[in-house]
DNA sequence: ATGAAAGCGCTAACAA
DNA sequence: TTGTTAGCGCTTTCAT
């Protein structure tokens, strides 16, 4: 090599020491210890059948000796990926997410992925900064009901792997939740209890699921002669159903949506404060199923989701994406829908 | 240079393009279009004041154009850091640990770091392997309540800047709450209630909050001549609660103090459901103070937990472990303690 | 089956 | 103020 510059980036890691205290072991450290090149190292480490079994055994045995570990920034750079998938929600306080977090954190602790979470707090703006800086530190991301614009989406989509849970889009593929059997269950539900006059309480406006929850509850409402009206938007939290319920009660109606379960467990806790019987004098249909739900008294009747099976889904989808050998065999439809159901508890009862 | 073999890492990046289409711009092709060398961007970039107003401009201009963005791998390779923080948790859903998270994610959301949220469902080989997984991928690691040992700890430690929340260690610094303050209250209001037969419902015999809580509460009682029966341990859950309560009634107590607010709730709840008044009965005091604890009928006594100076404590921490330029100019004490205290709501009365 | 060389995209020391 | 050069640690052609 010609030059004579000195040269050189390389700064001093932090807490990046051997076993020994010493400096960190690279893979030529290795090499040199088992008196082979770092092209064997890494073969040995990446490649096994490239490499003659006694050799791979000495090489192993010294990197496990120096404690070596692969410097990820340099595989990254060289390799083109991180191996990071993100996943953003918009609050990991909600109950409704915990369980999805957790199935998508179970799914790909078995790969050679680790995820990246993080949590808008609702916050369109804080999404959007999320996802710009995520973008560049992962391979995939599961954005989980996006307050993003379009525009936005699509140029997220642009630089990474994305798939969408609970909204969708041209840009990227998405896994759904079909509102639409749930809703008319509740419905019917409700309808047959004597109830015609309802109330929804409405989540953050923005927000696709409440869109969505809103749409099918209307067309089912409406189908029924049932009337709906409109109260809201509350915060999807518990405060939020607290604040409601007093609305609901001056509303005249005979039973509510809520927009969700802890939405839901805010009305009816008020309600017990203020001594108005449930489901005597009104019914309480909660959407989610959070494990709550059932402990109350009395247990409020709600539409479940499969949140484990869409979490799974959204996992399997980003990771087919990032490596075509992952399971899920079929050509990743543009979006997988699964069905919401009833489940009747204690909160509904006759008007 | 000599040597004349074509060589060459690198792998198409997927999702790696730019603007146009083409491949991702990289700093060349802004040093190219802006007539410069890549160094001259790199400073624009990085160091501003190295550099020319005007030839600033148009390198900035240029690199907007190209929609360029550094390649991270490339920075962390050269620069030997991440800018990724992780954060450990045993339970995102844990009511307690929402608010720490999103404290965490709060302070970090101005700074160059990105956080790496993990969960570790309460399980300690889950928790050591996010941990193995975080090391490589992280400055700095904050680790929550963690169950893992010593050795592992130091072992940890010793590859990353770490800080601890609610355990101590020589091998890091921690910030700590400090129970003693809250629990004496609770004890003295329950003894000048008139209470001699408590019961504590424990957590997770592991944790280390709980062997704390037991702690400090069992000498506060022995003080007072209180007599303290020790009940389960229950999961930290509003189910373990429920599972609890059954078994404080058969115990004979007329005051419990749970292991945190969700079993207290869970307490509460099941006692509404067969009949039994509180604070009537039973006094229930409960230990965090979680949003929902004032919303309940009655509302719950509860420790409150400084949970937000806490999670701001630990950031701080480790970002001056990062960052020497970081906020917080005193020298890193090794421990930072947070006083925690009681607030009497409506579940506890006279015995 | 192994080694030599090249380069992923970036930063920084040095020279000009 | 800017360019040149070297190299961070790794993987991968190509040559042996």
């Amino acid at each position: 090599m010609g030059g004579t510059g000195t040269g050189g980036g390389g700064a001093a890691r932090r807490g990046a020491s051997g076993p020994g205290g010493g400096p960190r072991a690279s893979i030529r450290a290795v090499a040199t210890l088992a008196g082979v090149s770092p092209s064997t190292v890494s073969r040995a480490l990446n490649n096994p059948e490239l490499v003659n079994a006694e050799t791979r055994r000495r090489v192993l045995e010294c990197a496990e000796r120096l404690g070596y570990r692969p410097n990820r920034a340099a595989q990254s750079l060289v390799l083109g990926r991180t191996r990071n998938v993100g996943l953003i929600v918009p609050d990991i306080a909600n109950p409704f997410f915990a369980p999805f977090i957790k199935g998508v954190e179970a799914y790909f602790r078995d790969t050679e992925y680790a995820v990246f979470l993080a949590d808008t707090d609702e916050d369109t703006a804080t999404e959007v900064r999320l996802a710009e800086a995520m973008v560049e530190r992962v391979d995939g991301l599961i954005l989980c009901a996006p307050r993003m614009t379009g525009a936005r989406l699509r140029a997220v989509a642009a630089r990474t792997a994305v798939v969408l849970a609970n909204r969708t889009s041209g840009a990227a593929p998405s896994v759904l939740l079909d509102f639409r059997p749930g809703m008319e269950q509740a419905v019917a539900h409700v309808h047959a209890l004597g109830h015609r006059r309802c109330a929804y309480l409405a989540g953050p406006a923005n927000s696709w699921s409440n869109r969505q929850r809103r749409r099918f509850l209307g067309a089912a409402c409406a189908e029924r002669g049932i009337e709906l009206v409109d109260l809201g938007p509350y915060e999807p939290r518990f405060t939020g159903g607290y604040r409601a319920a007093d609305e609901v009660l001056a509303a005249g109606v005979t039973a509510v949506f809520a927009y969700n379960d802890l939405v839901a467990l805010g009305v009816l806790s008020r309600l017990a404060a203020r001594g108005v019987p449930v489901p005597g004098e009104l019914s309480i249909v909660g959407f989610d199923d959070v494990p709550m739900a059932s402990m109350t008294n009395p247990p409020l009747t709600s539409v479940a989701m499969p949140v484990n099976a869409l979490s799974r889904a959204a996992a399997a989808t980003v990771h087919a994406m990032l490596d075509p050998r992952a399971p899920k065999a079929p050509p990743l439809p543009p979006a997988t829908e699964l069905a919401t159901r009833l489940l009747i508890r204690g909160t509904t009862g006759p008007a």
